[in-house]
DNA sequence: AATGAATGAGGATTCATTCAT
DNA sequence: TATGAATGAATCCTCATTCAT
């Protein structure tokens, strides 16, 4: 489990070292360093200021260093999406967990998204960024979340829900849903000023839609806490 | 060995030119070979890869010649979007036209959405990217967009329809029909692969799922003709 | 045909190198070097054909490596004249050193300084374009040398000579006897050819010059030994 | 006579226009123009700053014009010294005229050039630059300024005064009353701030600098009215 | 394993100069 | 005579990458 690359203090640089730890260890530590680092300053600076100088510096260590972990730069983005993203659907899952129709989990992952973005700002921006810098590290990305969505799915189905979809559209399916959360990507990354109260009607409304899409009707009025 | 730019010598021979046109001609003609130029380079390499020399070797003229039009790169990347999404928005405009209830006005619009970005596999990636090297621009055009979203959704409901949605949710309803849109950027700009029966698929269904979502019950079996 | 920035390959060996200095001391001598280079150029060229290149060409290190040391082509200008005056005016106040009066003190300071411009030519060159390209460095390198100057006058109205001058006329009385220098600065740059006959006897009017000033009648012949 | 470019109105874009002047005479107003927007911009700009865009733009005609009146950039750094400096040379003449003892016309010569300093700020950054950027008409000046100096000199002994000079140390001794013109260009041009007291009193040190030295004693004080 | 000085290709941008109009 | 679009070499500077220590 990753720590927040966001809210974790930055690797001062060691001075001389005692050896406490096993080279192991310590070479763990140094590769941690750098992708966190990596992650905190394409969100501050986005890839393209990404340079592997400002990551080494973030990370407390020497240019070179980053050679000894990764082939080359653009080696790094390739792995941090993954790398990152395991963070952002823990959160989520836990939010989900426990049972409930496709719409109530819907809502609980859509809202606990939302919470997501608004917490760890800089995650709209990587993964918008990856697009442009790593369009391997973007499609796995999405195919691991459009998987994600179809496993819902399918169980969601399997339990009698959805009865005007076929088996062959889950995955059509699951990219809708997903577009929406895709889009608020750039709605939160400040594309469209930072109003909540926006976010919050527009999730109202996402929630009156999908109950519609899903079921034919829409929702009985919502009861749910507003995002924190 | 370098030369004394106090005593630089001349830059010699253009080569020679064919005078054709008047000098205002040919000036629209050089900045439009590179605006043209530009959305080619950035679909192929994107924004990051957009060199002004690449950009200017692609338009046929030397690298200075670029200044003459735009004061920075950035100050083309920030015009750029706006005026090839002119483009984009006149080809959907044409095909949307006419009368219809939503739901087959946003069948045409989608289709012909799908349609222009099998075409123009380069404006995905353009409007991807923006985001990343031009937030401004970006933030302009998705404003541009659900302005126009919501003109149409309230004709719409001043039509009758949209019975379940009240006035102040139209705006949201516009971002979240447009999201499919935005979504199907990062489909279609390769990210999924270059299925088309899985985006005739992903068409259809999207289509059901809307008519529910704005009808409450699924639409009727679509006759329309595949994408071109 | 141009290379993707994002796809840049490494630059292939910088070539084989002899390990005998340690990293630190090699670092001190490309600095030194890069100074020295820089000097030399400026001297030959002016500082507005010391390009960059040149001055690493020169010093026969790369051009990246020039912003190792210094982080702008004006941070050095900023640094040069303070680091080049330090020679100077060692050089000056060893040839200087000892006592006597006003006039026989300004006698040895005058012949130094005639001499040292007559063995570091670029020395008025770098000066006096200093004032054009860097006056943040002018303005410092005129304070030190006045300070310097009303120092030495101080010294000489408490040992009882400039009588005719009160103590708060020793700061424009040493801008006076600057002034003479500094005009040398020009007639040496070649401006007024290379005549060190002329120079000679330039000197000796000077000083014939400055006794009078100083003390009210003309000096007795000087016997002193040609500039080398 | 050269009118003052710092105090004359930008000549504007002329529109389309009426044949009223000769060809040859708008020759010469584009060539004048031309000059006096050079001194203007380097006055601003300094020479490094001077580009041709800069110099038509602020004349008022295309860049390609340039090129009628002048060979190359070079060429117009090369005649703009002299040709300004026909201007300091009158003024300084105007109020030296007259008759009276080498230190009286010295005086008024000093403090006239003192004056001219002040009203026209450009006229030291010009001089100074030009040193750097056209050795070749910075010689012209001096040479010129020491001539004029010689002359005057020359008829000051033939009047009887400098009794201690010989007639082959005139030359030297323009060149060090010079000195201390040439040395105020720098302290003019704002590089030692710009304390009108701090002239005031080096101007009259100088003087009494100067009476010691041409005459053996210092002067009566003197009781000449102050730079306006 | 770690360092960090060095590299050099490539980037954006400026500008003196030319020439067809 | 005047124009101003076009040129392209040269500028400063950045940065991924290498390698001797």
């Amino acid at each position: 489990m990753l720590k927040d690359p966001m809210t974790r203090t930055r690797p001062k640089k060691p001075g001389p070292r005692k050896p406490r730890l096993s080279r192991a260890q310590k070479s763990l530590i140094t590769e941690q360093a750098l992708i966190f680092a990596a992650a905190e300053v394409i969100g501050e600076h986005g890839y393209a200021g990404a340079s592997v100088a400002r990551i080494t510096e973030r990370a407390g260590v020497a240019q070179g260093t980053f050679y000894l972990y990764f082939d080359s730069r653009q080696n790094l983005f390739d792995q941090l999406l993954a790398r990152i993203d395991e963070h952002a659907l823990a959160f989520i899952a836990k939010r989900v967990a426990g049972s409930g129709s496709i719409v109530a989990l819907e809502e609980r992952g859509f809202r606990a998204y939302l919470d997501y973005l608004a917490r760890h700002p800089w995650y709209a921006r990587l993964v918008n960024e990856t697009a442009a810098f790593s369009s391997h590290s973007f499609r796995q990305f999405w195919e691991r979340h459009i998987a994600n969505y179809v496993r819902v799915l399918t169980r969601a189905k399997a339990a009698g829900e959805l009865a005007a979809y076929g088996e062959g559209e889950l995955e059509a399916l699951a990219k809708i849903l997903l577009a929406m959360r895709s889009f608020l990507l750039d709605s939160t990354s400040g594309v469209f000023g930072d109003n909540p109260a926006a976010d919050q009607s527009l999730a109202d409304t996402y929630l009156k839609f999908l109950h519609s899409a899903l079921n034919g009707a829409p929702p009985p009025p919502s009861t749910q806490d507003p995002v924190s």
